[in-house]
DNA sequence: TTGTACGCGTTATCAC
DNA sequence: GTGATAACGCGTACAA
């Protein structure tokens, strides 16, 4: 019982079928050629009846692009990007492309993964991370392959940049804390090289300096939960400590309030506000309540995908950043005063 | 200045700069080939000089199969399955493999997409969610295209099937809450037709059965954290309440201790121990500190991706499912007596 | 509008 | 061990 038979149907076996040339079965299937509506339905109904799919290895072969997008991301473990991945996912669907995930957690290995990435005549990639080298984003940029990076700074000409408005968060979260009745502010933050979190202390510092004030800052090297209590352990370690502190990210924001509540024992709000950024599922939940600056993923993921396909229509097409606005979320670690 | 030059190297480029034939060029890049050492070095020598990589899409035509893997999820939301897709992604890169990402969110355009999945001649299939359906999937199979599911039922033969030993996951928890001095014991999971949450139930209620408890259960069909707020106060809507809850997932369980908490102001151990399952991050917060058991999602992805690459050697195997050995963390929402 | 013929870059087969 | 040659399945200029 050996029925090793090529079970794959090809275009050929639907033009037989339908008692037309392979041409005009490849002309049905591709988007704007020109067949005669009679043809073109006899090839779909003899393709149906075969279950024929164009082969997307061959057409990518012939035409020299493919419809695979890199999608490089670094720590699916972050919320925020992983919140980031199922709209991109979805954005790229729509539009027939397909996303090649990509991760970069380990940069050695990462290097090399890009470079491959080259070898799959990929349309376009799409960065998440803060990490990638640019040396490398550059290989593509020079063979005419789209890039887009999302809440990154615009270090790269010719690389689609798509962000959330970060500074106009930064300045609604220090309005947030001084309605609330701040007098000692802090930031909370990611490295220094870090874009977004960078961006966000503008514009709570900016906005402090227009009132006068100054703020404490913190720029921690470790992210996440773990850096906010480190964090925030320094900010206390010496004198009277903040009233209010805003993070750049939802993650430091709850490493801050568990390490105020339970190893400063202190209240928040009553003692200390805290204010995050991003808004993810964590936030909403009751244990933390916490108010933070949503960021809109949705609309990152549209853009950065759109700017890819246009980018892909045109390659010289110029790019003009206009950052996603973003929303104050009120909720239980501010106070407000009507 | 029109420098639109094909400036993408082929074999012939470097055969011709490398004084080989075409073929040379590619046995040195195929493994397991016979080439000479001498020639072998001056193919390498000339790639390197000219930037020379396999073009994967010719190779994917020319042998009928590619390494493209579909990676199949829905939710990236959820935080455990989050925790899967990175080791997936390593995995399969360590192999040499591309992970091909497929949202599974929208069940209408899942099927369409998995279909989509053949036309690009992947070699396997790995689905970590539990909702694809399994009519699509028998396509693969009978294409001899290997598929592994994570953590579900054996409901297809032929398919790999790879996951965490929930049974003695679920006789922990028993074992655990009665440890800690249970005497009205409560499960929360989630639908029954979700296979996981189903064996850690039998596992739980076994356990019991042996020591002649009997659990009182909430399959909820609400997953995650809502979920598990709105079985709990179902819980407790009548009769006295449990003074202990396994929960399927720790997300659920989350949500059962926040409704404990503040919907209830019940004290977590004190009045109610709550174990959950999984061991996402958010489970070690302080917030929360919760007991859970532990599924080791490494292992996992690397049966995942073993099971793949050895089925598409010899799609005939004989697979003998051995369940990922699972680990109970004790944290602070059980009782320890000593 | 339709069919014919060629090329995309690679690997497998076959003589040498 | 090496080099020529034939596929793989498709899109498309070209001629009809």
């Amino acid at each position: 019982m050996d029925t090793s038979e090529k079970n794959v149907i090809t275009s050929l076996d639907v033009a037989r079928h339908a008692g037309v040339s392979r041409s005009a079965v490849s002309r049905t299937f591709t988007p704007g050629a020109s067949v005669a509506p009679a043809t073109r339905e006899k090839v779909l109904a003899s393709a149906k009846a075969l279950g024929y799919q164009v082969n997307m290895i061959a057409r990518t072969m012939n035409k020299g692009s493919s419809n695979f997008v890199g999608v490089v991301t670094a720590g699916f473990d972050s919320a925020f990007r992983a919140s980031l991945l199922s709209p991109i996912a979805h954005s790229l669907s729509r539009r027939g492309l397909m996303p090649l995930l990509m991760n970069a957690d380990d940069p050695a290995q990462l290097e090399q993964s890009l470079h491959a990435l080259l070898s799959y005549q990929i349309a376009g990639v799409i960065l998440t991370s803060a990490s990638p080298p640019l040396s490398v984003v550059q290989h593509y940029l020079d063979r005419q392959i789209p890039v887009a990076m999302i809440n990154r700074g615009h270090e790269l000409a010719g690389a689609e940049v798509v962000g959330s408005d970060n500074r106009a968060g930064g300045r609604m979260a220090a309005d947030a804390l001084l309605k609330g009745g701040a007098r000692r502010l802090a930031f909370v933050g990611q490295g220094a090289h870090n874009f977004s979190s960078r961006e966000r202390w503008l514009g709570f510092s900016q906005r402090l300096a227009e009132v006068g004030v100054e703020a404490q800052t913190v720029f921690n090297e470790t992210p996440g939960y773990q850096g906010g209590m480190q964090a925030l352990l320094a900010l206390f370690s010496q004198g009277e400590g903040p009233d209010a502190i805003f993070c750049a990210t939802d993650m430091l924001a709850l490493g801050v309030m568990d390490a105020l509540r339970f190893t400063l024992h202190l209240q928040v709000p009553q003692q200390v506000q805290v204010i995050g950024f991003d808004d993810i599922a964590q936030a909403a939940q009751l244990a933390y309540d916490l108010t933070t600056v949503r960021q809109d993923s949705v609309q990152l993921a549209q853009r950065a995908v759109g700017a890819i396909v246009a980018r892909g229509e045109n390659f010289m097409r110029v790019a003009e950043f206009e950052p996603v606005p973003v929303t104050l979320i009120e909720r239980g670690t501010t106070k407000i005063q009507k």
